[in-house]
RNA sequence: GCCGAAGUGGCGGAAUGGUAGACGCGGCGGUCUCAAAAACCGUUGCCUUUUACGGGCGUGUCGGUUCGAAUCCGACCUUCGGCACCA
């Protein structure tokens, strides 16, 4: 950062600061009194991780929600704007590897060292409501609820793979694994290991979810969420399987193009599925297990990413299409996933581009089943997509597919070879972690009784402090005797508790809620907060919670509805979402070494200063660049204002009346009022702003030119501090002080403008001519149509375009403009 | 590949059918100063011989609608974001 006297310092921002933001702590102003009879406003921001230093990232997130916050309280408000840390997670586990520090204790240093930086912000947190998520008494909730879901058939124990690294002997997560395949910390080559692990059925939920009709959130988070849920309906079909004596006799597909089901040529298994040995003859079993070792190194992505070229082995078995009795070979293909469908494809080349390309590469055959009633597809040099006639496909020929497509599935139900299914991308919630820092799930492993919730009354169940972070292939909790050797509430005897820990979207899944009774005991909120406050009124947050937080939540919140708890369908009901600060053209990294702190900022220019700069960047929504000199910039305003309000007028306020001076003032300070309450509704702070910059501009100027009386400028003052509060909270606490209002300025009601000090006597009308500027002049608003048209025409400037020229019409529109159309 | 957003001075951006470039940064000129910084005042889209408060051009490209288009429509180009073999 460059020296300090670059930069405007009138203003002695760090005196100010620090003396209102004691006061206000000391008088609880920003407390929110739950009683207060004012209509509610929750405003929340998404709770940041603990990761111990601010960048200007959480100033950019945090600064200009509560400046909304503050205008929200302004206008009338009971506003509740608080903040907590999501501090369970990775990166305490790995400090704690790494440096030998318990993640506790990392975690809470980084916490105080965040909260003295939030508070230098100058926001209105109600600190006496923070939420620590990897305290006992937030995390005993996380328990209960699973408790809850598990009573309800929510929550199931299940097998599903894991990124799993051979020579750390750990369970990696998805970032732990570099993008060729390998395990960060040593370079091997990452496999999947099938565990046994805890899942919550959000796919119960999938089709309320997809309804969006009480969320009013941005079409692109929207588009997102129903992208990811990815409903599809089709039929499940069977193909006989029975010549191989299996217990199973027939296998299962599941298709969206039903009226291509005499098309089918290949049968396509993942190879995680558990028929693929069975089916596997001798002849191909070396092949076939060296695919799947293989296929269980690369991850999800590069299975489905369409770059890579198709591979798939034959297993030497066949079923058979029970629609037309032909004998289909049955392949392995990694790009079929256990996880979707049934985990089996049936391979129509003719009318799938993919299968096309399995079918070019293995030699397979392709066999028309819809004809494109144009070209009568001769050659098939690519799968063809588009409705048609059906062709080779026995009683139905000659039908269009898409009347074909119910009338097989009739048939099929009727035989009893399938039936019609609806298909979810969308997956179950995988909330196990083999990881230490997070919340235990409360579960017992009894050998008698099985599968035992740990009691109500015995939460929490405490995250033990002696547990061995180092990998040992296990949990770590598995490391800590006393915490797993434990004894089976139904029988007395010995047991043993679950050792994975959850999620920790499990705790951003309901943290809004805890906000509203941050410190009950009697249950995980208070029913009667829940119905005051409702849901959260304003959510902001970045975009990459687009999907897994936005979509966990409103599961959460229709499951705990469906348990009886709240009476509430959605948590958000609207939804804004910042865009990124970068800094120097890139994303701020630690390893870019282009992170900007705010502490040194705030130092030099103050927190109002900053805070400022951060909204009048650009947009919101669309992020922006940290930028050294546009701060200079800011911090000029600031002082100016300042300023304005320090300097000594007595020689610069005449006493004189001016009636025309007077509604000159009141045009631009109704003007000024309404720009800024309606852009700040709308979130466009960096108008706001600039609006507000012409305001103190033409104060400046009529100062400088003598021509500001007391009335305007009694009027002026008072009105201009009250807009400044949301943006400069500390800076307008003082200037109201010194003029000798009355404590606080963030008590008092946001203005309003009037509609009649807006109309101006005078009008300016362009002159047009064809299309292009010409003229402008001033008229009174009394003169009509036909007058204003007259002195137009007169004007010399519009003379020079018409003159000799037929006119072929005069377009005229109230009060802005005359267009002339001439030859 | 699909979906979405965006493209405007030297830079961040404003204007969502009616004076393009508000506001700010940067630049240039000046005031103050021994000098500089800071601050303040003036100026600043580009081109042109500004003798004229003059003329021309100009919102990614090409076309269209309109009296009038940065704004609406069509095609294309570029950038960013998201999803990605979903059977």
């Amino acid at each position: 950062m460059e020296s300090s006297d670059l930069f405007a310092d009138r203003y002695p921002h760090q005196k100010i600061e620090q003396k209102w933001q004691n006061k206000w702590f000391k008088d609880k102003l920003y407390k929110v009194n739950d009683k207060d009879d004012k209509p509610k406003w929750y405003e929340l921001t998404m709770y940041p991780y603990p990761s111990g230093d601010m960048h200007i990232g959480h100033w950019y997130a945090m600064t200009p929600s509560d400046t909304r916050a503050r205008f929200r309280r302004m206008q009338g408000y009971n506003v509740l704007h608080p903040m907590g840390f999501d501090a369970f997670g990775l990166p305490a586990e790995n400090a704690a590897i790494k440096h030998g520090i318990h993640p506790y204790k990392w975690t809470m240093q980084n916490i105080e060292n965040m909260r003295r930086q939030l508070k230098s912000m100058g926001t209105i947190y109600d600190w006496d409501r923070e939420i620590v998520t990897c305290k006992p008494d937030y995390y005993k909730w996380n328990q209960w609820v699973f408790l809850q879901l598990y009573k309800s058939g929510l929550a199931y124990r299940s097998y599903a793979p894991a990124n799993w690294c051979d020579s750390c002997n750990t369970v990696l997560a998805n970032e732990q694994v570099l993008e060729s395949g390998l395990c960060e910390r040593c370079d091997t080559e990452v496999i999947k290991r099938d565990l046994n692990q805890w899942f919550f059925k959000i796919t119960q939920y999938a089709d309320e979810l997809l309804d969006q009709s009480k969320i009013d959130w941005p079409e692109k988070i929207k588009s997102m969420q129903m992208n990811w849920i990815g409903k599809s309906e089709g039929v499940e079909i069977s193909f006989d399987i029975s010549e191989y004596s299996l217990d199973q006799k027939f296998i299962n597909t599941f298709t969206t193009r039903i009226d291509t089901i005499f098309g089918v040529t290949f049968i396509v298994i993942a190879p995680e599925h558990p028929l693929v040995t069975q089916l596997t003859t001798s002849d191909n079993i070396d092949q076939v297990k060296s695919y799947i070792y293989e296929a269980s190194k690369s991850s999800e992505i590069e299975r489905l990413s369409t770059d890579k070229d198709k591979t798939g082995v034959f297993t030497g078995s066949y079923c058979t299409n029970r629609l037309n009795g032909d004998r289909i070979p049955i392949f392995v293909a990694d790009y079929v996933l256990l996880s979707y469908g049934t985990g089996v494809v049936m391979g129509v080349p003719s009318h799938d581009q993919r299968d096309y390309k399995f079918a070019k590469k293995y030699k397979l055959e392709i066999k028309l089943v819809v004809q494109d009633p144009t070209s009568k597809n001769k050659d098939i040099l690519e799968a063809y997509l588009s409705d048609g006639v059906m062709v080779n496909s026995g009683k139905f020929d000659g039908l269009s597919n898409i009347e074909a497509k119910n009338k097989i599935a009739d048939y099929i139900e009727n035989r009893g070879y399938g039936k019609r299914s609806i298909n979810y991308k969308m997956r179950d919630w995988l909330i196990s972690r083999q990881r230490y820092w997070g919340t235990p799930i409360p579960i017992i492993y009894c050998n008698d009784c099985g599968i035992v919730p740990v009691p109500e009354k015995d939460l929490p169940v405490l995250l033990p402090e002696n547990a061995e972070f180092l990998p040992t292939g296990e949990s770590p909790l598995s490391t800590s005797l006393d915490f797993v050797n434990t004894i089976c509430p139904n029988c007395n005897l010995e047991a043993k508790r679950e050792t994975d820990t959850m999620d920790t979207f499990v705790d951003s899944s309901w943290y809004f809620f805890r906000y509203l009774s941050p410190n009950y005991k009697e249950g995980i909120f208070d029913r009667n907060k829940i119905l005051e406050w409702g849901s959260v009124d304003q959510y902001t947050g970045g975009a990459e919670h687009a999907v897994m937080h936005l979509l966990y939540s409103r599961f959460f919140v229709k499951a705990l509805r469906d348990l009886g708890l709240i009476n509430i369908d959605e948590p958000f009901k609207k939804l804004f979402n910042q865009g990124h600060i970068i800094s120097g053209s890139q994303k701020m990294s630690k390893s870019k070494g282009n992170v900007v702190s705010p502490d040194e900022y705030v130092n030099q220019v103050g927190a109002d200063v900053v805070r400022c700069y951060l909204m009048f960047i650009g947009p919101w929504d669309q992020g922006g660049e940290w930028s050294d000199s546009g701060l200079r910039g800011m911090s000029r305003w600031i002082n100016r204002v300042w300023e304005i309000f320090n300097k000594d007028k007595s020689n610069l306020i005449i006493n004189n009346q001016d009636s025309k001076l007077e509604k000159e003032a009141s045009y631009i300070i109704n003007k000024t009022i309404r720009k800024v309450t309606e852009d700040l509704e709308k979130f466009k702070f960096n108008t706001s702003i600039a609006s507000l910059m012409e305001l103190t501009n033409w104060i400046n100027e009529k100062l400088n030119t003598k021509s500001i009386n007391k009335v305007i400028w009694n009027d002026i003052k008072n009105k201009l501090i009250i807009l400044l509060a949301p943006f400069a909270p500390h800076m307008a606490e003082e200037l109201w002080y010194l003029q000798g209002y009355k404590y606080s300025v963030h008590n008092e009601k946001w203005p309003q403008w009037s509609l009649k000090h807006l109309e101006l006597d005078t009008k300016t009308i362009i002159i047009q001519v064809n299309g292009k500027f010409r003229d402008k002049i001033n008229v009174t608003s009394d003169l009509n149509e036909s007058e204003i048209k007259e002195i137009a025409l007169q004007r010399e400037r519009v003379n020079q375009y018409i003159s000799g020229k037929e006119i072929k019409k005069i377009i005229y529109i109230k009060d802005k403009l005359i267009n002339c159309v001439v030859n």
